[in-house]
DNA sequence: GTATAATTAAAACAGTCGATTGAATCAATC
DNA sequence: GATTGATTCAATCGACTGTTTTAATTATAC
């Protein structure tokens, strides 16, 4: 009878998981939802687990393989020299911030997304982190080459707070714009991506924190920022 | 004969719920885990909600009074110039992060905080955000007046930010010391604090990203996608 | 038509959940 | 010692969980 059982569940489970969190969404309020028969996820899904990883993996899957194309251009345009900054976090923040405008339901989406980073079970997490292993490696390497004076440690800390804004923006953003009172619109997502690059890019080009105690000698802080290949302002 | 049952339950709650996730936790595996009997958490807390609450409320409430302090010190210090947003994003962050020291299980709270904030249950959204409210508007001020030329967008939007690398840091701090093969560090609370610090004064400092050539007017809301009922409206 | 497989439906399974009960225990006061 | 109030105990409640089973239905091929 209906269209596609097997597609309706995974989009009714996708648009609960993102209102109410995984854990607080049971079997039977989705296929109460859906209007289809309990035994059907299970036949369809095989478990609970299953279905919560094919909601977030159809989603992450192509949002990752942009990231890695948007990067492969950043790079093959910049040729031997530096990365520019804004351009290699807009690579690792727009594909999944624009997509709450690529698909109607995009923006259950970006609140999808954060719930499965901050509440995927432990006995998913090796698979979630297998997820991102090579989108890591990937943009560390690519962080490193856009500011070559921070330190490994450094990048990995900026890499961080980045993520962090880019993980609350998909969760909180609803209190974003409550709190703000509409002057913040994150259903822009243009805007929103331009202010996520902007903050961030800024955050990573900030000195570094002079050292604790010991090791890294300040050096010669020769910034290699200002001359790239491109001539675009 | 348990020293004092009450605080038992509390303690375990925490640790349990940092370390899991509140709806992952039952009554019963923090019962089990402090050796009392279910009915004391009903009796002593009423329900795994104000449990839920007090759990949270314990740490958050001494946490805001410091912030509150040392935004009073700030500002007491500034007199009538500019506040150094360096300052503001210390007392900001500082107290949350330097709790994981002050106590011995500090740490604990800091995974704890950040649970609550992304998996804090909709009924008790409301008295979260009130939890938060005085130090938002507090704060907010404080920004505005550390950096005069933003305008109240940007000031949320960073705040947006920069609250985001905290929270971030508090629930997934554990990923960053893994990922970086222990190159970073967050059980150094100081050097935690002065990185949170570093990236997000200079995010704040970050000129404003150009307006979008065309600014979206307040138009048409997009509409709830999907079949319903026809219901008409 | 029947045979065969894919899919859906209804019911029950075994387990856990938060919450409640009423009796048992304890400490302090009279 | 008896009384009172606070606390803890074991047992149980009804509801809900993910999962499985078995039967009915549908679609497709013979």
């Amino acid at each position: 009878m209906a269209i596609d059982t097997k597609e309706i569940i995974l989009d009714t489970a996708e648009r609960l998981f993102a209102g109410h969190g995984i854990d607080a969404v049971s079997l039977r309020t989705i296929i109460s939802e859906a209007g289809v028969n309990l035994a059907a996820v299970h036949y369809h899904y095989g478990s609970k687990d299953q279905l919560v990883k094919e909601v977030f993996g159809r989603r992450i899957r192509p949002v990752n393989q942009q990231r890695l194309l948007l990067l492969d251009e950043c790079e093959a345009r910049a040729g031997d020299g530096p990365l520019p900054i804004e351009e290699v976090l807009h690579a690792l923040f727009a594909p999944a911030i624009r997509l709450s405008h690529d698909k109607e339901r995009g923006h259950v989406f970006m609140r999808l997304c954060g719930r499965f980073w901050a509440e995927v079970s432990s006995k998913m997490q090796a698979e979630f982190d297998e997820l991102f292993r090579e989108i890591l490696q990937r943009f560390l390497k690519a962080f490193h080459r856009a500011l070559p004076h921070l330190s490994p440690k450094e990048v990995f800390w900026r890499v961080h707070f980045a993520v962090g804004g880019m993980v609350h923006t998909m969760v909180d953003s609803d209190r974003l714009a409550r709190m703000s009172g509409g002057l913040c619109r994150p259903s822009d997502v243009e805007e929103t991506i331009k202010q996520m690059v902007s903050y961030a890019a800024a955050g990573f080009r900030a000195p570094a924190p002079p050292p604790m105690s010991s090791e890294k000698p300040p050096a010669a802080e020769q910034e290699m920022v200002g001359t790239n290949s491109g001539g675009q302002s």
